[in-house]
DNA sequence: GAGTGGTCTAGACCACCCG
DNA sequence: GGGTGGTCTAGACCACTCT
């Protein structure tokens, strides 16, 4: 019959408990040995339970005073997804353009972001991404060749350099900003609107351990750009 | 010394392996039996560290076939915090605004991302959340009243909307649509800003089961406004 | 002090799937 | 068929924290 995972029966049953009002904030849930009887279960089946519960954010847990419903969710997680995905999501053809790809001394913003004082030796890469015939993202990145010096060695006229990256250099960790903006004259002839549109711009940076290897800011116009959300 | 858990070192050592390159995407990681020899740990404790990690998107598992490295993501999640958690995270004094609150009827827009026939019924709250003398974000809600009954008798001078759905009413889903826009006159007025400034703009439907709760458009300043980051 | 969660072991059976 | 991961048990010890 059911060939659910008995942890994942105590799981929905508890998550049903929450969702449908049964367990408010604050209200205890069942202790580890309670459900493994109520379950006829082991102690550790339903210890994995109430822990997965945890690490999703919808119980807290702690010694001696056991299990209760979380506070929800002050925040919420939502998913950026690759261009190339996102576009051919949609059924659009997608074509990916190299602007430029030369050395050059990040500006003082970007050094900044970047935590280098090494002046040059940065690889910016500048390209678009078509989604049929309109453009739906304009990438400017700054790559730390100290960091990646294979950099140099990648022909990003066929791949872009977001791409390239994430399948070639590892990172340990990477940080987003979104923002919103007016498109200056130069951002509107690279994305082919009108100066003064909304542009939704997100920077990312990625470091491997303490270095920033990389920084990219990434435009789209605002109507066409949009994300979808996660559970949590 | 190290009172840190097996899984969790077993864990470390694989992580550090793949995040220095030692171990690239389609590599196989060591087996269970494997790991636990190498750790003098049991077959247990060495699948809990390769479960987590298949959790957390590093490595992918398949029977028979063992475990490999992961291609590393195509999409990266982000976290979209409270506002009052965001501004009082900045330092800044945080207030609430409520501006109107009144039964109307939802525009064609609103009713189909709520999908609900049943026109009339929703409960309309509009705010805005200020940082020290700013506005910081401006809430147009939506709630559904036939689902939420419980909004009628809450005081929302006092409580955002948000913050009182939040903690009052459960959801089992929350979709999220992030875009920007420029300000309209009406926008403009309401964020105290010039007409054509650039605004973030998030869209939040949140669900309970099948049924729609309340859908919720919240509009930023561009460049008061950004979003950090999170692993994986 | 006592009760809760956190971790661990040794052994077991099953499901899946590649060769 | 056999090796891999997926799940489960029974029992154990420890750490933390509330009373």
């Amino acid at each position: 019959m059911a060939d659910t995972p008995i942890y994942q029966l105590v799981k929905d049953a508890l998550r049903a408990r929450i969702e449908s009002g049964a367990l408010v904030t604050g209200d205890m849930v069942p202790g580890e040995e309670q459900l493994a009887a109520d379950f006829n279960c082991s102690r550790l089946t339903a210890h994995r339970a109430l822990r997965e519960l945890a690490d999703e954010g919808l119980v807290v847990r702690k010694r001696r005073a056991g299990t209760q419903v979380a506070a929800r969710g002050s925040g919420v997680l939502i998913r950026i997804p690759s261009v190339r995905e996102e576009i051919e999501g949609r059924g659009v053809a997608y074509r990916y353009e190299l602007l430029a790809c030369r050395h050059a001394v990040p500006g003082a913003a970007i050094s900044e972001a970047l935590s280098v004082d090494a002046k040059g030796r940065h690889l910016n890469v500048v390209g678009r991404h078509w989604a049929g015939n309109r453009v739906f993202q304009h990438d400017t990145r700054w790559i730390n060749l100290i960091q990646v010096p294979a950099a140099l060695e990648a022909d990003f006229s066929t791949v872009s350099a977001n791409q390239w990256l994430l399948e070639n250099v590892p990172s340990s960790s990477v940080d987003h900003e979104i923002s919103a903006l007016a498109a200056d004259a130069r951002a509107a002839t690279a994305l082919e609107v009108e100066p003064g549109t909304a542009l939704l711009r997100i920077e990312r940076v990625s470091h491997l351990g303490q270095n920033a290897i990389t920084h990219a800011a990434m435009l789209h116009p605002g109507a066409l750009f949009s994300l979808k959300s996660e559970r949590r």
